[in-house]
DNA sequence: AAATTTCAATAGCTTTTTTCTATCGACTAA
DNA sequence: TTAGTCGATAGAAAAAAGCTATTGAAATTT
């Protein structure tokens, strides 16, 4: 006995309604034989008699009733799905899982959601904040269909695309030493205590690489969880840091009384961020029309605080 | 390009499960590139990448996951349909489109739904009352599943079962001539003017003979067009009737005074009331189910008023 | 009553679809 | 480099679905 199959739902919805083989054959353009058979099949399946043959209109059984209503749903169900499938190869519908990294997120990400949501109305986003090396395992596990994070995001079977530069500027608490200088050199650099992310986090290797370049002690002992716990380490004295500029923004703003951002001589200190999938995922286009999305919002809000990336 | 089939839905929900091709062919009961073929058909059909393929676990493509989610919904409404088919089986279950008399369905109906819902909860009935003629041509069509009618229905392909026989009793208006006797003969009725339903009913027929019979005359002017209209005539004096014992203690009952039940000295009139279905309809063993409740009704509630009749 | 018509089932054969085995090519891990 | 894993591909075999022709049963016409 072989399995239900659409095909044996249709020629069944087919017969309810012209209540006539040949006829319902005709419809489903097969020959009368070929749709007595697939009935009879269907029966067998179910071990159910599903219509009363005979002279006159071909009748439904009560149980073939039953069978015909929920048969027709699932048609219906698999109509949708071929339907939903034009949409879906736009590439901007359905759930896209987004991972973005916590410098970034919570900056940047509303407006995101927001255009995104405008654009897209189809599209609903799955959003999670994780630190760049678990955003790139979680990228490459499946996990995420795309990241949000700074660059550069090494790994195989990964491509990125870059969106914008954002310029990190030195922060410093408004009675340390370094606050009052009107130009900060590399040497005013030398010795003094830096603050930084954990290693998880780009900026973390971008900071040590700085530190290690000027002479400054990068502080090892003191990795901050998050731009805020930074920021408060900087107010405590504990150290200056490296802040991007969305963060500070959006945190600190240009009349924070306690903080300071010093003027650095040297040409400035940016950050890449970008978006970056796996190659064999697939829809470019998806992507790339998320990443203009990205840029637009960048452009309209914060234009004077970064690059933008041209492609 | 082929259809869409729910093979490859089952191979794609599979493929999601396992995240690895050869492990879903396995599952599946299949060889790997059996998998591969149908998972790549589903795609072709679709115009849509749904898959990742790569080393490491497959991963869904965010058209993939949510193509993947409707699957599952059809497949497990596939299932239900399948797990439906063994309560089906029983004919008990479903909606069963029953016909009725209105000569029997107020007074009787209400308890048989009773017992009905009761004793098969997943059968819901879909009552309708007509004339025993409409009856006869909608369960010919097809429109009824079983009906339940003064007995004989004649009709091709059409089998009955016999239920109860029912007594019919003369009624006359209180200051009727007849509604004094003791006991009233054949003789008494002749020239007396006698009130029927309308030729559709089988009541009409039933009582017509009797008048043949006894030199009484049918008022062919006034049909009634229900038993209650029937009663409202008899009360007005337009003449006697015959109505069902059933309808009597349901609608009269033994005190009202407008109206007098005369006592026969021919042996008592009855009708046969019974259940009519369509030869082919095939699910025998559920209409005597039907039937059984109805009689266990019969007899649990109107046991002294009717005649059981036993199988 | 016999002949004709209608309708679905059946039989036998053909085409299409599905599956299998075997193998390939890409990549990984030792 | 070698062996192993993974999914795709090729070609043949098996299964399913389809077609034409015919049968059998019932209904209608002659």
């Amino acid at each position: 006995m072989s399995d239900l199959t659409l095909r044996q739902l249709r020629y069944l919805s087919a017969l309810a309604d012209t209540r006539h083989f040949r006829k319902a054959a005709e419809r489903e353009g097969i020959s009368q034989p070929s749709l007595s058979v697939q009935i009879s099949n269907l029966e067998e399946t179910l071990a159910l008699p599903l219509v009363e043959r005979g002279r006159g209109p071909v009748t439904l059984t009560p149980a073939g009733r039953e069978v015909l209503l929920r048969a027709q749903a699932i048609l219906d169900d698999v109509q949708r799905l071929m339907d939903v499938s034009t949409t879906l190869k736009s590439g901007l519908s359905g759930t896209l899982r987004l991972g973005v990294s916590p410098t970034l997120g919570p900056y940047l990400m509303p407006w995101v959601v927001a255009e995104l949501h405008g654009a897209y109305p189809d599209l609903s986003l799955y959003i999670r904040e994780s630190t760049p090396t678990d955003l790139r395992h979680e990228l490459e596990r499946g996990g995420h269909d795309i990241v949000l994070t700074q660059l550069p995001m090494s790994g195989a079977d990964l491509t990125s695309r870059r969106l914008f530069r954002e310029p990190l500027s030195l922060v410093a608490a408004s009675d340390h030493p370094l606050a009052n200088r009107t130009q900060i050199t590399d040497h005013d650099l030398a010795g003094q205590a830096i603050l930084s992310l954990g290693p998880a986090y780009a900026l973390h290797d971008q900071i040590a690489a700085l530190c290690a370049d000027t002479g400054a002690e990068l502080q090892r002992d003191y990795e901050g969880t998050s731009l805020d716990a930074l920021r408060q380490m900087v107010g405590m004295g504990m150290g200056a840091t490296f802040l991007p500029a969305l963060y500070i923004a959006s945190e600190i703003g240009k009349t924070d009384p306690s903080l300071t951002i010093c003027p650095m001589k040297r040409p400035a200190l940016h950050r890449s961020v970008g978006l970056v999938w796996r190659k064999r995922s697939g829809n470019l286009s998806a992507f790339d029309r998320i990443a203009d999305a990205i840029t637009r919002v960048a452009k309209d809000r914060f234009a004077g605080l970064i690059t933008i990336e041209t492609r």
